[in-house]
RNA sequence: GGAGCGGUGGCAGAGCGGACGAAUGCACCGGUCUUGAAAACCGGCGACCCGCAAGGGUCCGAGGGUUCGAAUCCCUCCCGCUCCGCCA
């Protein structure tokens, strides 16, 4: 959620950041004026109570005095203010919810150094590491899906009787690579960050808070008899731990990370990447999270990609680094890099993590803040990313790791979380 | 799910229709004293909105209602605790 009093001072401005997204900004306007209209009624009211207020101790001291005449006579003209008030107030009320609505659908701002593009083509490559396009076997040119059933690690058939289009379910090796990137992401990124379980069925409050919520309630799954969320991933539940509350300066920043199964309906893109691990309805996902002040926020911002991208390097995967344009940005984003790996069988560079800045964007949506130096309070900065997502990294893994003479190894740096095994299958 | 009790400032906790944004204690900040610290004493100390300011307003779990006036009374909901029921 945008500052309000930032879109009072410089609307412009405002619109210009936001035009940048290439979204129509008229909502801005919309906003300004309702919220001019808003505080004038208020401001009403506020003087009609006051004489309320005024008038009500003229008639306890009257009461006391024993003139009770006299009080009849304030109590009917406190009476009459009364009503006026009350209209005013839900008036004022009614245009608030209003100005919250909108602003609560306006996305973020990008930051001024996010390039500038129409989408998701004109993202710029910031580095590639790791890739050499000559340097695959034949034997590694073949797509997940067609291993996976091979060497029995991967069984969409059954996952699809089970559960419908777009789930899937690992066996054996496959599933014993499944949970030990899990636990080989949580282990790198033990230093620093708290682990955190959180819950993974969630309030609408908390849906909002990071930004899904009200626009994109299509994409989530709903459970209608308890009116909770099944989180898209566990950004949601951590960004809401401190949510409606005022946090310790000294303690930023505050960083947790949780491994989690994230749910998507996939709304969008029913019929794309039906096809393997690619696009799935149920993963499991590692995320690294933090609050922090906005001078911490750029530096740790870059933190957290170096390690997300530390993660897939030291898996022996190939990947690039990419910077997301102002037109390819989610609503809640400031700015954000994403790191795609490369997968030799689909010969896809797949998005992996996906490591973003909100400034106050969401603290402001879950009012939580900290006190500056100097005093009062401001909203916190919040940037969280993926440290792994399993599904297209297991993709990569199994393509990368497909031995000439059959089998699929199991990367050194899984092999402490295979049981002396060195084979996924 | 049923019954009972409760939700007040960072924490604990009083107030139960009128001058209450709210006693008191702890914590915290500043000062006096001290070589320094502790103790003691003095002072300060919630968040938010409008306003250049003076000042005004909102907030006692949330939302409605009663009243001239609500932290205080009534209703609904949410959350917590205790007991019962059910149950990984």
């Amino acid at each position: 959620m945008l500052d309000i009093r930032r879109i009072r001072s410089e609307p412009e401005a405002v619109k210009a950041a936001l035009a940048r997204r290439g979204i129509e900004t008229s909502d801005v306007d919309r906003v300004a004026e309702l919220d001019e209209r808003q505080r004038r009624l208020a401001s009403e009211r506020d003087d009609l109570r006051a004489r309320i207020k005024g008038l009500s101790k003229q008639v306890g001291m009257l009461h006391k005095e024993g003139k009770a005449d006299e009080a009849a006579a304030v109590q009917a003209e406190s009476r009459d203010l009364g009503e006026q008030e009350q209209a005013l107030a839900a008036e004022a009320a009614g245009i608030a919810t209003e100005v919250r609505d909108l602003l609560l659908r306006i996305p973020n701002t990008p930051h001024p150094d996010a390039p500038d593009g129409a989408g998701e083509a004109e993202n710029p490559v910031v580095r590639v590491v790791g890739f050499d396009p000559d340097g695959y076997g034949e034997h590694q040119r073949i797509p997940h899906w067609e291993l996976g059933p091979r060497y029995g690690i991967l069984d969409n058939e059954r996952a699809v009787k089970i559960s419908g289009a777009m789930f899937t379910m690992q066996r054996k090796g496959g599933a014993t690579l499944a949970r030990a990137l899990l636990q080989y992401a949580i282990d790198r990124n033990a230093d620093d960050f708290e682990e955190v379980r959180p819950p993974t069925l969630v309030t609408s409050e908390t849906l909002t808070a990071t930004g899904q919520l009200p626009k994109f309630a299509d994409d989530a799954y709903w459970v209608e008899r308890d009116d909770l969320w099944c989180i898209p991933t566990a950004e949601v539940p951590l960004t809401s731990i401190h949510r409606d509350e005022i946090l310790d300066t000294a303690e930023l920043p505050l960083r947790f990370m949780a491994a989690t199964s994230c749910y998507r309906r996939e709304a969008g893109s029913a019929g794309r990447d039906t096809r393997g691990m690619l696009r799935t309805h149920e993963f499991d996902k590692v995320e690294i999270f933090q609050y922090a002040t906005p001078e911490q926020a750029p530096e740790e911002l870059d933190a957290m990609v170096a390690r997300a991208e530390a993660g897939i390097r030291d898996l022996g995967l190939a990947y690039r680094v990419i910077e997301i344009c102002t037109g390819d940005m989610g609503q809640s984003h400031h700015r954000t890099f994403d790191i795609e790996v490369y997968a030799p069988g689909t010969d896809q560079w797949l998005e992996v993590s996906s490591v973003s800045w909100f400034g106050d964007y969401q603290s402001r949506r879950g009012n939580i803040r900290y006190r500056p130096g100097g005093g009062g309070t401001a909203m916190v900065h919040t940037l969280n990313g993926s440290a792994l997502a399993v599904p297209r990294v297991w993709a990569a893994i199994v393509e990368t790791y497909h031995r000439a003479d059959g089998g699929i190894d199991v990367p050194e740096a899984l092999l402490p979380y295979f049981r002396g095994k060195t084979r996924i299958a």
